[in-house]
DNA sequence: GTTGACTTGTTATCATGTAACATGAAATGG
DNA sequence: CCATTTCATGTTACATGATAACAAGTCAAC
């Protein structure tokens, strides 16, 4: 079964999800992938009080189009074009619940914000980023996570977050490159 | 033997010295800490064949003075004060070429920079970062990193550079604290 | 239907980072 | 020793990222 998927240049092949298997730059149902992140969004926002309000959902159907980190202002650009406010303020704020309720992740190599993939479990991946395309994937980071606390439990220190992201090549970029 | 130490506020008894298995949490000579570190990013210099200028070896010692990470525009203010140009190309250019010899760390979560601590063998380290006082520490990430590679590799991921840092308390913050 | 909490919008400002160009010092090579 | 080239430093100007403080609108709850 093939369909056209206008949001999502990688997608040629519909498959049929988007699990925690299958990264996102394999080739996915981009638009399931969208609709169920959405979904799970609504159910957590429920779950924990959150209204999710005009600007908010229009803000993660934006960040939701890609599987790339945007920039708080490429956002507001965004939003201002849509009749929302033109100051950094709402884009900002905007971003900050989306984070705060764990459907946005902030990078921080990048200063700049991307949609959750698979919220509705607390966690905090890993992200892979690709230098050349600039796109993005969520990593289960668990096992990452405990060996770095148990190397700082040695020295004393009581980690609290911990921020990993990684820089490389993706499959179809290190073809493309080589 | 017990000499003063002016410039890290931690210090109360002196040790020998600040080697791997010494985190910057811990009590040391913070003097000779620095003055390795000197020491070490000279050699370092040499091989590479980068020049030691004058601002560079400035803003070294500047970030040197304190387990602390700066930001560019404090750096800027010191470089300023004693002489050196006033813009921010001044601070970032050092900084970057501070970095890009492995003489300096960029802190990504806090937009800031910080002295490498054992220059001289190529290490891309874990940061432990202390949020209540700010102080820092290079934590060896061999480990970790490739636990990460391997996760990565599965989804054809060519992980190049990956950013890792923990933000938590340290120990006497978090004794200050409890 | 009024109170109170929250959301959205604004203005203004600050912090961080870079592009582009001019000048000056240092190594290279005749 | 001087000319050439390369690299370093400095500048102006600007782009991007982020927040404080305040005014006005929305909505649920009592």
């Amino acid at each position: 079964m093939i369909t056209s998927q206008p949001t999502c240049d990688k997608v040629t092949l519909v498959t049929d999800d988007c699990d925690r298997t299958t990264p996102a730059f394999a080739p996915h149902d981009h638009r399931a992938c969208e609709a169920r992140a959405l979904d799970e969004a609504a159910g957590r926002l429920a779950e924990q009080g959150g209204r999710m309000t005009p600007v908010r959902r229009r803000t993660l159907e934006i960040l939701l189009e890609s599987h790339r980190a945007m920039g708080a202002y490429e956002v507001l650009d965004r939003l201002a074009a849509e009749g929302f406010g033109h100051q950094p303020p709402v884009a900002y704020r905007a971003l900050d619940f989306l984070v705060e309720h764990g459907l946005a992740h902030r990078l921080q190599r990048l200063n700049a914000f991307a949609a959750c993939l698979h919220p509705g479990h607390d966690h905090a991946p890993a992200f892979l980023i690709c230098r050349a395309c600039d796109k993005l994937a969520e990593l289960p980071a668990a096992p990452v996570r405990t060996a770095l606390s148990n190397l700082a439990a040695e020295t004393g220190f009581a980690v609290e977050r911990v921020t990993i992201e990684a820089l490389g090549l993706c499959p179809a970029c290190a073809e493309a490159g080589a």
